[in-house]
DNA sequence: AGTTGTATTCTACAACTGTAAAATAAGGAG
DNA sequence: CTCCTTATTTTACAGTTGTAGAATACAACT
């Protein structure tokens, strides 16, 4: 039962949305926030097989349903980064962080933060 | 042309090795460094299409096949890495590097490393 | 209560993935 | 040169994903 799979992309888009909400939220809340134009069964599509797999819960609200996340995005991206970083980097995190300070993705300014965050965790 | 697209999970896995030999392969040799136990004509599959997206090119040696990569891994990386930073971070490098962190995913030795780098990295 | 509008659920379908058996082709043994 | 081996290429097929039209269901209005 525990164990959370990788979502698709259209899916996970979704559930970023859902989790950034931080309270149950209606389809229309999700299609105001999107970015991508999808049809509106589209989304309600996404929205029921998110409930499929476990990610979501839904209510009934009148003609409404209401979803509420019954995955922590917590863990959710833990386990993505963990296996991101296996598989692309051997587990190797200066691996990651010297890729995309070489391949400029990330600034000196953000590098600096995160020499911050780094001191202030010990 | 120039569109690099995420590969499937198994594509990447054989795609990560040969990135790693440095040199063109053949299937044999494939076969075992993988920790897999597919079936030869599956990583055969495998190779044609990695072939086929451009990955990787294939001339032939007798009865055997030489592969070599023709997408840079650095390239890859740097795309999949931006990719994933952005979709699941929202782009903040410390996020997901304190998710790693908080997660006990890396630990304050790998913490440390990746402080180092940073130092050096200006 | 019957009709209408529209949110939700079903159904559809093509492209992509994982996986490998069947068919083919070509080097090597006799 | 012919046959056997075996690497490669084809074909297959079920499950997943992206995308949305059709069908349904139900609140609201007359």
């Amino acid at each position: 039962m525990n164990d959370i799979k990788r979502l698709p992309d259209s899916e996970l888009e979704i559930m970023m949305i859902v989790w950034d909400a931080k309270e149950k939220v209606t389809s229309d809340f999700i299609m105001e926030k999107l970015s991508k134009s999808w049809a509106r069964t589209t989304v309600l599509n996404f929205l029921a097989r998110l409930c499929d797999r476990g990610f979501l819960s839904c209510t009934k609200k009148g003609r409404h349903n209401i979803y509420s996340a019954q995955v922590k995005k917590e863990d959710y991206l833990k386990r993505e980064s963990r296996s991101f970083l296996q598989k692309l980097y051997h587990g190797s995190l200066t691996g990651l962080v010297a890729s995309l300070y070489d391949g400029k993705i990330v600034s000196k300014e953000e590098l600096e933060e995160l020499k911050r965050f780094i001191e202030e965790a010990e």
